[in-house]
RNA sequence: UCCUCCAUAGCUCAGUUGGUUAGAGCGGUUGACUGUUAAUCAAUAGGUCCCUGGUUCGAGUCCAGGUGGGGGAGCCA
């Protein structure tokens, strides 16, 4: 893809040897005698640019070297291939300086997190930021595919509605025309509609919850992806769900390869999703956790304490590291710049432990939490990493106590007290990704659950009219795109996979 | 709503039992160095120690309240 002028990063070794033009903005620069490196980033990628003293004219030579970062350019040079950095590079013949502005705040250097969030707008700019959002657009992108692909119909629910869907979580209130009016926390009823109407049908757009949750997993606004499917039952719904995931893990794999490096993502655990994700149903799953059952030969407690003995080895271990670097500056005689790399080395291994110790203290509650799990409550998030240990790949459980899933939900006929839901959890501590169920098809059933969890029949009376005519065996999911894309980036925080997090505390940018 | 931690230079942080003129690294600026990889070396500018009140001869440091933020519980995707 070309630009109106000139060639993109992304296309710079299609074009080695060739006289091109590039325009972007400038990432760092560093000048020696007669010799200025910088790197130009142009939105489809990075890439260092050279201007050497004898190849261009006085004033282009100055404006090199009065770069900074931020500075938009365009540069006209040849297109070489470094050998030291095994990357394309460009030997600049001419450049023109299109906006020098201001001193720009964020460095190539540590930031913490209320700055970084109060810059979102610019942070955006940052290598592990750009690869994020190629991940979510890549995901997106997959998403469709895999939806299209198998005659699904996208299709939009209102986002304004008159009452909730599950309706004990909080709700945005807005003023509709002098009516009270919420923003949609899911499209799910809508969506039963639309399958009625077009038998596979997907929605994808935002929700919003008024939760005032200040946790690494959640976002008041975020973009859900809610499939419905008319004639489905809880098995067909667990297959598809075990081969959208697989579709999109294996895509993303092979088409952000570049992004997952940027973003160190260690790709061990993306790599053993494939078909076969363990069902469990919520009682096996209940026992595994309280660790009276074994998965493999192991048990849960076990593995816990396996893991925080890890731990605490770890630390040690970067506790010696750390007393030797700073005995080795205290001996003095050390460069400026071995100095500035141990400083930096300790700086990690301090933060690297504070992690540690974090988890180290964690352990012995979550076994602790785990050994006393109630059978009838809901998983905590600590639940959902003591199980997922225990496989290397998601793992689905399903048919869940009634009392604890919403009304939608199909009761179980050869279970009563339980309703044919199911919920995916991700590996690696990131928890539940999807939430999905067979939905109640029985008018009556319908209408005594409505009324069991003290919802205003009226508001659902339309919802009621998909069971009054023509009512079908049918069910769905809903995936939080944002979850997807931490878990798959191997993100800390939720916060980074969307471009402008609206969360509890943060409105702005 | 609850628990817990934090707020000092543009950024990341140190700051001793409360005691003279407020410290470092990075970033900025000036200069040196002909292939740098978060370069290196030298010099230099840069401060309402979050706000309000209190204790004290004296507060960045102690106390109370407030504001902003981090992590977690609950709830969820």
């Amino acid at each position: 893809m070309s630009l109106k002028q000139g060639i993109r990063i992304a296309d710079l070794a299609e074009h080695k040897g060739q006289s091109v033009t590039l325009q972007g903005w400038i990432t760092f620069r560093r000048d020696s005698k007669g010799i200025v490196f910088a790197g130009l980033r142009d939105g489809s990628g990075f890439a260092q640019v050279v201007v050497a003293e004898d190849r261009v004219s006085p004033e282009a030579y100055q404006t090199a070297q009065s770069l900074q970062l931020e500075n938009a350019v365009r540069l006209h040079g040849t297109v070489v291939h470094n050998e030291r950095m095994n990357e394309m590079e460009l030997e600049v013949t001419d450049l023109e300086l299109l906006h020098a502005g201001a001193e720009y705040p964020i460095t190539r250097k540590a930031h913490g997190v209320e700055f970084l969030m109060d810059h979102r707008h610019l942070w955006l700019r940052q290598p592990k930021q750009w690869a994020m959002m190629r991940v979510r657009n890549r995901l997106v992108y997959a998403i469709h595919r895999f939806f299209q692909e198998r005659g699904f119909m996208q299709l939009d629910p209102p986002l304004f509605t008159a009452n909730a869907v599950e309706g004990t979580t909080t709700l945005f209130e807005t003023d509709f025309y002098g009516e009270p009016a919420y923003l949609s926390q899911s499209g799910q009823l809508y969506g039963e509609a639309l399958a009625m109407a077009h038998g596979l049908i997907y929605t994808f757009g935002p929700t919003f919850r008024a939760e005032k949750s200040k946790t690494r997993r959640h976002l008041s606004e975020f973009w859900m992806i809610e499939p419905e499917m008319a004639f489905y039952d809880l098995d067909d719904n667990m297959d598809l769900i075990e081969e959208f995931i697989v579709f999109i893990v294996r895509d993303m794999l092979e088409g952000c390869a570049k992004e997952l490096e940027l973003l160190e993502r260690d790709t061990t655990m993306l790599e053993k999703v494939s078909k076969g994700f363990p069902r469990l149903s919520y009682d096996e799953a209940v026992a595994i956790i309280r660790g009276e059952q074994a998965v493999d030969g192991r048990k849960s407690l076990d593995v816990l304490a396996e893991d925080l003995k890890a731990v605490e080895e770890e630390i040690a271990a970067n506790e010696k590291d750390i007393a030797e670097r700073e005995a080795a500056i205290a001996a003095g005689g050390m460069k400026k710049g071995a100095v500035n790399f141990n400083r930096n080395k300790i700086d990690q291994l301090i933060a690297r432990n504070k992690e540690l110790a974090e988890r180290a203290s964690n352990i012995p509650q979550w076994m602790e939490s785990a050994r006393n799990f109630q059978h009838g409550e809901d998983f905590g998030g600590s639940d959902e990493t003591v199980l997922t240990r225990l496989f290397d790949k998601p793992v689905m459980v399903y048919r869940w106590p009634a009392a604890i899933k919403a009304f939608y939900m199909k009761r179980d006929p050869e279970f009563p007290d339980y309703v044919k839901g199911v919920d995916l959890l991700a590996p690696e501590g990131y928890g539940e990704i999807v939430g999905g169920a067979e939905r109640e098809d029985d008018l009556d059933l319908l209408l005594a659950r409505i009324k069991a969890h003290d919802l205003p029949q009226e508001a659902f009376e339309w919802y009621l009219d998909l069971r009054r005519y023509g009512t079908v065996p049918h069910a769905g999911f809903g995936l939080g795109l944002e979850r997807l894309v931490t878990w798959l980036s191997g993100t800390h925080h939720i916060r980074e996979a969307i471009p402008f997090p609206r969360a509890y505390g943060r409105l702005k940018p």
